[in-house]
Parts: C-alpha cells; structure tokens; sequence
DNA sequence: TTGTATGCGTTATCAA
DNA sequence: TTGATAACGCATACAA
C-alpha cells in the first residue's frame, strides 16, 4: 500500500476533492459538520500532505525580498554571499529571492525602498538594520499589507515583526565575558572594550552581557570603558596606548568589527599572542587571526544557518504555515583555533 | 516570466515531449543529432529541471533505515528522538524512516540486520556503529546492491560508505584540549581524564586530540592516565580517590557519558566547582550540570542538525543528487553557561 | 527513432 | 456550501 492522497480522504469521508482541499487549508465555505468529517477521515487513514505535489499544483511562486546595509563589513558581505547560496537552493521550492543592499545610515532610503517593495507583489521580506522610528512605520505599513516581514541579525522589538532570526546579542556578549573572564587567569587584570561605534544596538547589548557576567563571576577583572574608534584605525591605536600608559592590559573584547585593524595596533604595540582576544563573527581576518594564534576565541552565528533560516521562515509565513522552532533557532557558537570549521568553498562574488 | 518547462524545451528544439526526456534522462533511442538540438535548446533557454515534478511523475518514495545502538545512553536516545522528529518533517517530502535499535556489543546482530534490510527495497542505510570487519562486509553487501550507506555520529573509514555524517572526534577532543589548558589557570596542574571504556574509537580519537593540544600548548599541564568506569561508579570514585591522594587535581575530562556519576562523586570529595571539568554532548545530565556550574564546558554536536542532515542526505544519494557540503558539516559546538541553548520541547518518546 | 496520451497528488476555477 | 474538471512539470506506456 502506498500512502493516502487527497482521493482517498475524499472517497472515505464521502465527500469531493475540492472539499477535501478547502478543510486541509483552511479555505472558508465549508459546514462545520463537513470539516470535520474530513477531519476524521484524515485521522482514520493517516494522511500526510505531500509537500511536493503542492507547491507543484499551486505553481505559485514566492518571491522574497532580503535587505542588507551596503558597505564593507565583511560579515555582511559573508551573509550576502550565504544568501544568494541559499537562495540558489531555494529556488528549487518555488522560492526566489531578491537581494537588496541600502546606503547604512540613511533610514529614509530603506523606509522608501521598502514602501517599494509593497507594490511589486513580494510575498515577504527580510531586513537587517537598526530600529529606527521611520523603519517601524514602514514595517507597519508592509505588515499592514499581509506582507510578513522578519528581523535578521539584529532585532526589531518593537516594529512588529513575524519573527527573528538571529542571536540574543545580550548572551553573546555574555558568552565573550565568560570566556575572558576564563581566558584570563586569576590575578586581577584590566580589560580593554573596543568598538567602531556604539551607536548600534548589538553593540550595547553585547557590552551589557559582557559586563554582566564580568562583575558576577570575574570581581577580579575591570572591563575598561569601550573605545570607540569610529572606523579609524589611528583612533584606536592612540586609544589603546593610552590605556596601556595606565597599566597593562589581559585582554582585549573587540565589540563589532574591526578585526583588521586590532590586530595591527597590537602588532605594533608587540601585545599580540600576549594579551586574550576575544571577538565577534567568523570572517576572513577573524578566522586568519584564530588560525595565526592572533585571536583566542570568536562568538559567531553561522552565515549559512542564517541565510537558510531567513527564507524557510519568509515561505512559512507566506504559506501561513508553522515554524519548525529547533530547525530555526540559531545558536551562539564558539570558535577556538581548534574547531576552526574548514573554509568554505568561495562562491561568486555578489554584485551590488 | 516563469522557468522554462519541458514543454518550452520541446518547442524550441522542434520535438516532442518524450524526447525532450529521453535526452534529459539519457535514455537510448534518440538519433545524436535530436540530442544535440535538445541540448541547445536548454542551453539556450536556461532551463532547470524540477526534481519534485520528477519524483511525483515517478510517484517514487524512499524508505530509509536508521540504525542506532539500543541501551541508555542519553545522547543516542536525544539522536533517536530528533530523528523521530526529523522524519515526521521528511516524509511530507516522500522520504519515510525507519529507526531500528540493534543491540550494542552484538555486531553479527547487526550485520544480519543490515543483510536483511537489502532485501525490503530499501533506498538508503545509516549506521552509527563502532567498526569491524563484519560490519565492513555487511556495507559492502548493500552497496554492491547499489544502496547508499552513510556512516552517523561514529565513521567507518574503511568500510566504503558514501559520506560520513558527524565531527572529527580528533578535533573534538583537541578542543577540549584547548578549553582545558584555558580554564585551568597557568600554573602546574594535573587532568584527570575518565571514560567508561577506551574501547570505542571515539574516546580513543578524543583523548588523542586532547593530549595533543596539551602538550603542545601546555606543557605545565599533565593529563593523567585515563580512568576507565566501565559504567561502575564505585570504580570512578576509588579512581578519582586515588588520583587526589597523589596530589591535587585541576580539571577533569569526561570522555565519553557519565556525567552523572562524576558530578556524584566530585560531590562527594567536595570538588564540585572547584575542579574544572568538561565533557561531551549535551544530555539532560550535561544541560544540568552546565546551569549548575558543575560542569564548565560541553563539547557537542547538534542532534536535530544530525537527524535532518542524514535525511537529506540520504535523499541526496538516493536520487543520485549534489550534497550541500555548506548545509552538511556538522560543527564542533562549545556550550558554556552563557550559550546553553533553551531546552528543545519534549518529543513523543521513542518506544523502541 | 519519434510522438501522443495519461497519470502522479495537489490546487484552483468554474458551475451547480 | 459543494462538486467537476483542468492545470502544474515531468515520466512513461504505447502507438506510429
């Protein structure tokens, strides 16, 4: 015997096909006692819906929007890239997606694309940025419009968003302190925080984790005030020097990116290997560093997960269908020199 | 516009449908010259084949086998239940399972099931299994009938499988290496290393990696020779006991399951929290313990990644297909206090 | 060597 | 509120 289709249920429940399919999905127009004698009859022959032969019936096709800042954060760069991988694969579901970079900084150009992006039939959309008032309202106003909308890396709370999909940037930072708080020994020791810019949001919660965990578990150590360097490589050498004048340092917590940038400032200093680096996300000079024995421990999420997750999300919310939660939830990963996984295999570069 | 179909196929090549298939398919009967304007017309038109219609034409199913060892060990039966999981998802994709518990120890057990699994048409195998020649044989038996074999948790390098689905227990072990030297401080300090037997290639590989990164990063360290339980907990505590008579211990490597029964006995010697220890997978034991600061770090690997990943897989070698190595490898996860992902919801238990 | 017609399990558009 | 019936993209038995 092979599986039950949606003939079987119909014959059993005495019913016709389309009646069949407007209780399996929910379509209005159908008597309360007729829904449930499909029901019944889905119970009775153990009926399973295959996914396959619906999504080739409703030949119906999903295109998603992704929005991610412009500029050269090489994470984001790592994420674009994982995500025109995904959706390559995606695209064998009846999922395209369109990929959109925006000018950071300027919230009304995103709200404006966005607002876009309503009329041109999209059937969810995908958006990384920080929470702005201009930002909500056009979140409202897709939502408005029945076009789901998902938070990526950084969360939205009080847009109103369907869902998020990133890390709880609070317990990275968390995780960070715990492994300095580790990494660092027993002695009393000071610890530089640094940061290109505290504006952003993911910044501020990983600095409040990080000093959470410091003061609870670790009174020895002092997590210095964060540098702030403003992209300028310059800055955050005269920044750590100073810090230095005043006593030495036993670790370093690079808050954002910059990886490039500390590791040259302590080279010159001749603080690298000497002082414990601890950073965020995994690209190609964190993980050179790691390799170079430069940078001890990087608190990553997994690009690939990211991306995947984004788009299985946007299509179940299309399809107003559940989430498989464990599938989704991405964790806050860990990596030493020695779990270090392999390099990916470099895919096209994305034009933008 | 929609992707190009078969149809569109046939009318740019100026053939019918079945040819179009024949050559898509590679079967015999087509003159070279129709095959080669066949192929021009999808060069030209871009064409993507979808594999669902292609299945559902073919109204083809696959029935997959599972085999774990049966016994009580709380990382295979949290691997038993996410595959449980994971083929509830795979069979919406006419991918069913079946989870067979062989007894642990009994190879030749094994290897019958195995032998008889060849005969119910079975699309695909995956064994977690320690490796021996009767299990070699038994592989080979399959994939001479042309039945795909992937190795799960535990690889069988000479066995000839088809792909391996799992971590480097080498690198794994190497990490804890690392994360041991970290937490353990700078001064001299002895590691006490347990396991319930070093009979399973895994802890041996493990603790392999583990003395590897000691000695070469942290020379005052000494990993001590390992304590084997063979599941007795009097034998752990004796051990232990004895190892702390001849001085003070700084950490303690758990190799394989057991926690239980350390944090029992650490309890009873008063070192809980004073040692560092850390072990692998996390189980409702090594989740406990982690929140209780008992245990200070997990290495692990994902169950639910494990699960999906073998269907899919499996999948994937059944229809002959291109794996996505980027979605495939499984990472080497470190769970600490601050990184415990939230507690998956209870699944229906596996009756087995 | 090639073409026609039908079916796979589901959805969707009609009409009743 | 229900039911025929025609797609969807592909495979295949059978006819030419």
């Amino acid at each position: 015997m092979s599986r039950p289709t949606v003939n079987d249920i119909a014959r059993e429940a005495g019913v016709s096909l389309a009646t069949v399919d407007r209780v399996l999905n929910a379509r209005p127009g159908v008597r309360e006692k007729t829904i449930h004698a499909v029901n019944d009859a889905i119970a009775r022959l153990g009926y399973i819906r295959d996914m396959a032969a619906a999504n080739l019936a409703r030949s119906r096709s999903y295109r998603m929007a992704v929005l991610l800042p412009d500029g050269d954060s090489q994470f984001v760069q790592t994420l674009a890239d994982a995500m025109q991988e995904a959706a390559q694969q995606a695209a064998t579901n009846r999922t395209e997606m369109q990929l959109v970079r925006y000018p950071p900084e300027d919230t009304h150009a995103l709200a404006a694309l966005l607002a876009g992006l309503a009329d041109e039939g999209i059937a969810g959309v995908a958006v990384m940025a920080p929470e702005t008032p201009v930002l909500r309202d056009a979140v409202r106003g897709l939502r408005q419009r029945a076009i789901p909308v998902v938070a990526l890396v950084s969360d939205l709370p009080n847009a109103g968003c369907d869902h998020f999909i990133g890390v709880d940037s609070r317990a990275a930072g968390r995780t960070a302190g715990l492994l300095m708080g580790r990494f660092t020994g027993n002695g009393p020791r000071r610890i530089a925080v640094v940061a290109e810019s505290m504006l952003l949001r993911d910044a501020i919660e990983r600095r409040r984790g990080f000093d959470e965990v410091l003061l609870a578990d670790f009174p020895e150590a002092e997590a210095l005030p964060t540098l702030e360097t403003h992209g300028a490589p310059e800055a955050l050498a005269a920044g750590l020097r100073e810090l230095l004048s005043a006593g030495q340092i036993g670790g370093v917590y690079l808050l954002g990116s910059g990886h490039r940038a500390l590791t040259a400032a302590l080279g010159e200093m001749g603080l690298l290997g000497k002082v414990v680096v601890i950073g965020h996300e995994l690209t190609r000079h964190s993980r050179a560093a790691l390799t170079a024995g430069q940078l001890h421990a990087v608190i990553a999420q997994n690009p690939g997960h990211l991306a995947r997750s984004t788009l299985r999300v946007l299509r179940a919310k299309a399809d107003r269908a559940p989430i498989d939660e464990g599938q989704e939830q991405l964790r806050i990963e860990i990596v030493l020199h020695e779990n270090l996984p392999p390099e990916p295999v470099e895919p096209a570069r994305t034009s933008h």
